[in-house]
DNA sequence: CTGAAAGCGCTTACAG
DNA sequence: CTGAAAGCGCTTACAG
């Protein structure tokens, strides 16, 4: 079980070092037969290169793009995830990895192919990206495919693409659990409203697999038998929320509890606070806006996708199948959490 | 700010780089002077070794010891620790390192004592212990002093020791989230029981903690304004454990929530399910036995210390710490996790 | 007490 | 197309 090295292939080869090195970094000038020949023995005595002698030698720097939306105060789930890239880039020291950011503007289709054009230009050996623009994203893929740079998604997933791992929240197990929350919290006769609350639509696919997750917990299992009302409201704008809430809660005075299943909660939040309704309130994701709410007791619950660790995943696997061409895990899920605001104070 | 090299003192200390080598090991063979001028100088050019370098010709294998109680299917809570060790060599990886398990039987001195000499004789690069026994803790801590040996400490901790890190559970907030979930589900005007259940009063400093911050969050803010019950029961024995509680419940009917201090939940569950007694039940540590119940719908929530995870840095910093000397941070509070059925269901 | 040389496993010019 | 040599930064005998 000991350490193969070149130095073996080579012996068992005949052939030097050096050709085996060529070989194995496909850099050419070798005969296709001595090419096959040590291709055969290395994989035989299953190779696999020593990365500190590498790293040594090479002192390679490997640089990473990282393609997501721009963070900001009213969307920290984005602000998280760099937070995450540099926890991986600390733990991956001694070895040398470079990120270079190219933030797009949520929504900004231009920007965003912009971002694409720029990182192809550079190029990075690898690129972490989260593929929200769908045809832009798969335009993408595709350049990088034929460039043979390696991409991992987060966030979001796109089918049919050569992506190395995706990373991200099992969103349907999400509206799950804050299913269960609900249902261990509210009278078993009340109505529970289930607000999808987004701007564009945007992420539709996401809130639609949470709000499946949502009902289907009830289908299966939960106590509650009040009605499960959804609603859409297309504008984040106060006074647009405020007039359907109040149409809604008036048409059906029974509701107890409601989700919203965007990060945009503190919205809702804001709401009830004003108007003071009473009403278990769970939403998503940690954002400022949502834990100050959470704070005051208008918000009881949040999930959250733990966005710092969905990133430092990512680096962490492509730094892996850079260095030693293996892939963990392709799909990999990472489970929610339940926060409130005792578990918040520790964090 | 490029790299400082041995090679860079030599020149500027005008020694050769053996000598260099010989003062920043501390291996003797050189004259003070020299000895003081190299030191002088390393320090001055913030001199850092290169561990990439180091671990490619010494191809050193680090030896930690770890000194915990052995796990066992009533004792999962202990059987995680390795899998987070696991974790932590794996990410390590290409760096060496082996792990010396000394487990000993809870409760038991003698055996304790016997494991921390078996460390002493070989001696391993470092220690990581859960200094459960706090008299002989002490005493093996202070022979690890002397020899030099660093150790870091999980689950518990000790003062008036030199560890180089502490990493654990905060367990008063611990307290104070089962007290937010039990706020949240149950009516206000009903009862809360708090069950301490541990056989010879084991780890009751950790209880404590926790029953102390399971009341301090009704005494701040809780709604609930029934009473607060606390039973101890000293035995794990299902028949001691019947009595007791039938005549708890009994004396008091109005008992709606049920908190068990310590990761015995199941076994109030059982009682729970075999009486079929209705109540919210919460308790401690992601076990087998308690997650059998939490799917069975009668244990409501557990809540988690994540013992891989911390083990998994406890890994981590002591590796930091023996290749650099740096200790990021000297207490490290594990954050808890809140767990029912639908979060299980994903991890 | 000190220096010079060899070697860890790999990559990178360079010579043929 | 292929091999031999130098070098990455450090440690380890060995010679003096």
């Amino acid at each position: 079980m000991k350490q193969v090295r070149i130095k073996d292939i080579a012996s068992k080869a005949n052939v030097s070092i050096g050709t085996v090195d060529r070989v194995l970094h496909n850099r050419g000038e070798v005969a296709k037969k001595t090419k096959e020949r040590v291709l055969a023995i290395a994989k035989e005595m299953n190779y696999q290169p020593n990365i500190v002698a590498q790293a040594l030698t090479t002192k390679k720097t490997y640089r990473f793009a990282v393609l997501i939306p721009r963070g900001g105060d009213d969307n920290v789930y984005w602000l998280a995830h760099p937070k995450g890239i540099e926890k991986a880039i600390r733990d991956l020291h001694p070895f040398s990895i470079e990120i270079d950011y190219r933030l797009f503007e949520l929504h900004n289709e231009a920007d965003f192919i912009d971002k694409t054009n720029e990182i192809l230009t550079f190029p990075p050996d690898g690129v972490i990206m989260a593929p929200i623009l769908k045809k832009e994203a798969i335009r993408f893929c595709e350049d990088l495919d034929q460039q043979r740079i390696p991409y991992i998604f987060i966030d979001t997933f796109i089918d049919n693409t050569n992506c190395t791992a995706f990373i991200g929240e099992d969103a349907f197990q999400g509206g799950r659990v804050a299913a269960s929350l609900i249902d261990f919290g509210l009278a078993t006769d009340k109505d529970i409203l289930i607000v999808n609350l987004a701007k564009d639509l945007e992420n539709t696919q996401h809130l639609n697999r949470r709000n499946q997750g949502f009902l289907s917990y009830f289908l299966d299992a939960g106590r509650n038998n009040g009605m499960k009302i959804t609603v859409e409201i297309a504008s984040t704008d106060q006074n647009a929320v405020e007039e359907k809430m109040d149409q809604i809660l008036q048409q059906n005075p029974n509701i107890g509890a409601i989700l919203v299943s965007s990060a945009k909660t503190h919205i809702i939040a804001r709401y009830l606070e004003k108007k003071r309704v009473e009403a278990i309130l769970i939403g998503y994701e940690i954002t400022r806006k949502n834990t100050d709410y959470l704070k005051k007791g208008i918000i009881h619950f949040l999930i959250g996708q733990k966005p710092m660790e969905q990133s430092e995943k990512a680096v962490k696997r492509l730094f892996e199948y850079l260095t030693t061409h293996n892939i963990t895990m392709k799909h990999e899920f990472q489970p929610v959490e339940i926060i409130n605001t005792e578990v918040l104070s520790l964090s």
